[in-house]
DNA sequence: CTGAAAGCGCTTACAG
DNA sequence: CTGAAAGCGCTTACAG
């Protein structure tokens, strides 16, 4: 392979003259010298070698986006979200010229040993948690977006308006006459994304005057077996008539447990979904869903982030992306 | 951030020790100066930085997963299939201590610079055309494995037989009665898994003396709307009772363009996937597969590439992996 | 077991 | 407009 000695030579002129022409540094260099050059680096097939130009220059082109909170056996595209979280921003990485490298994380303190010593030059956080990103976020000394995180830190981050998504998935079920409705969900603490949307189921609840017949109701993890178990245990207690799920393929399997249970959705049972993939369109009936626009928010992170690389001016803030109910066939009026 | 020089100058020996024991040179020192250097590298939270290793050393410890033929504009991870197969690419690469680069390429030839400007250590090529891998693996100095991908060139690589899997779909429906069996899937050319799928459909009509009602119908894309538009046209063909597809994805967009236009699945028309993605098991019918063990074909795919970094032996040859149908409930006997 | 020297391929002031 | 010098933080022979 070519370097920018071998080019140099060739063109008769400094290393530092092919660097500047490489980097478009053209008001230092005659028109005619970078013709000339740009003619020899073609004809030499040469390119820049990254990780030399990284070291001298400390910024490396690359953006991680690093996805804390997986297990070291996981695999973190399991989850339809994150892939299509991921599809979006790899998109726009590439689009931008900027190199991507993706890292799960099972503990967020793996985050900064990888981000120095790649002297990678932004990142993208999906998830992660409150705690982690106040001590993350003093370390960090790049631009970073946080996406699907509540902190009180100053940061910069996209949400979805998930109290909100909430209380609208459990409003509508209320209009539709339901009164005993159940809130599904992974294990989570008392922040956070899931929390936020258990805050908006139960405050729909109260408002209603229906907090006696209000449950949370735990799963394992944001799956499709989860949904599914969930689903079983479901069909044989009196009572309930709807549940709010905290992701559409929680939903999905929920539906499927029930189904394998004797139940039907909705007949028997109405379930709201929350993100809007494009799976809720595959099941019969349809998903009844929060739209999440989880590729508005992924495109609005990369935005940002791209914009604190060009030193644009950014507004550190926790940007706030509207939600809204998607209605299809998982739900149905209660009389 | 501290250095190499920073360790040493603190440890009292020179660059070259402290570089030794973190690179696990172990003969080369004593263990007390070892156990000396280590605690100081743990106090000061040192990292090695990667570029300058890189540089030095001409390897980098990145794996990059290359993506040929997708749009610049478009979202690779909207097909479940490769979201699917990353996510296993991911897991095992992070296991194993390696860094995942990822990128999409609107053309192959946009590979070997990325992969020398990195000094990328080793690749994996996500369904690259036959007529590209051949020029492709000339130039390429490093490992690498090739997903899906049919070439008379020597690499290494996995694929399903994708033969069989058009063979036994076919076969299946033949066998429970049908007689008209079109081939739905994207147009491809005379080599290649699509192909090689036809091939499989063309040899069981044939074999059943079915020739004259075979047909290939042509997509857009692999996509759920692209199943959708043909099931809309399929609706109003008479004659044709079932359809053999390339993904399942297709088949799940097939299945609600029937049903939009007022065929039932299965009752009006049979329908085999191609995948056996988790998608399958969320419509109703669920869908009739060829299951082509995507996570061990990935798995298979990365385990070829790190035994090749480690230097051990590997067959330099394109591995065939079974296909197999999984019965759902998609089909249905004719009689 | 330890280290001095050279070098990986660039960029960044700085001087002219 | 052009280039000589220094340096980025490592590794790799090689010598002792």
């Amino acid at each position: 392979m070519a370097t920018l000695k071998d080019i140099a030579k060739e063109a008769g002129v400094s290393i530092v003259t092919v660097s500047n022409v490489i980097n478009g540094n053209h008001k230092k260099v005659s028109d005619e010298t970078i013709a000339r050059i740009q003619k020899i680096i073609h004809d030499y097939h040469y390119v820049p070698n990254a990780t030399a130009r990284s070291l001298a220059s400390k910024q490396s082109g690359i953006i991680g986006v690093l996805v804390p909170n997986v297990g070291e056996d996981e695999n973190f595209l399991q989850s339809p979200y994150n892939a299509e979280v991921l599809g979006v921003l790899e998109k726009i990485i590439r689009q931008s010229g900027y190199y991507l490298m993706v890292r799960c994380l099972s503990d967020y303190q793996q985050a900064l040993p990888l981000l120095h010593s790649w002297n990678v030059d932004g990142a993208v956080f999906i998830g992660a948690n409150t705690s982690d990103v106040e001590r993350l976020n003093q370390q960090l000394s790049i631009p970073a977006v946080f996406l699907d995180t509540y902190t009180s830190e100053q940061v910069c981050g996209v949400c979805a308006d998930d109290f909100r998504g909430g209380y609208i998935g459990t409003r509508y079920l209320i209009n539709q006459g339901h009164t005993h409705i159940c809130f599904l969900a992974p294990g989570a603490g008392k922040e956070g994304v899931i929390y936020e949307r258990f805050r908006g189921y139960r405050q729909a609840m109260e408002e209603c005057g229906l907090q006696s017949s209000m449950e949370k109701r735990e799963v394992a993890s944001t799956t499709y077996e989860s949904g599914l178990a969930a689903g079983r245990q479901l069909a044989f207690e009196q009572g309930t008539t709807a549940c709010v799920t905290t992701a559409d393929i929680l939903a999905i399997g929920l539906m499927e447990g029930l189904r394998l249970s004797g139940r039907r959705v909705p007949e028997d049972f109405s379930i709201v979904g929350f993100d809007d993939l494009p799976e809720c369109r595959y099941t019969t009936p349809q998903l009844t869903t929060i739209n999440q626009h989880v590729a508005e928010k992924a495109e609005k992170a990369a935005g940002k982030l791209l914009d604190m690389l060009r030193h644009q001016d950014v507004a550190i803030q926790n940007e706030r992306i509207d939600v809204d109910l998607v209605e299809r066939q998982s739900v149905q009026r209660m009389d």
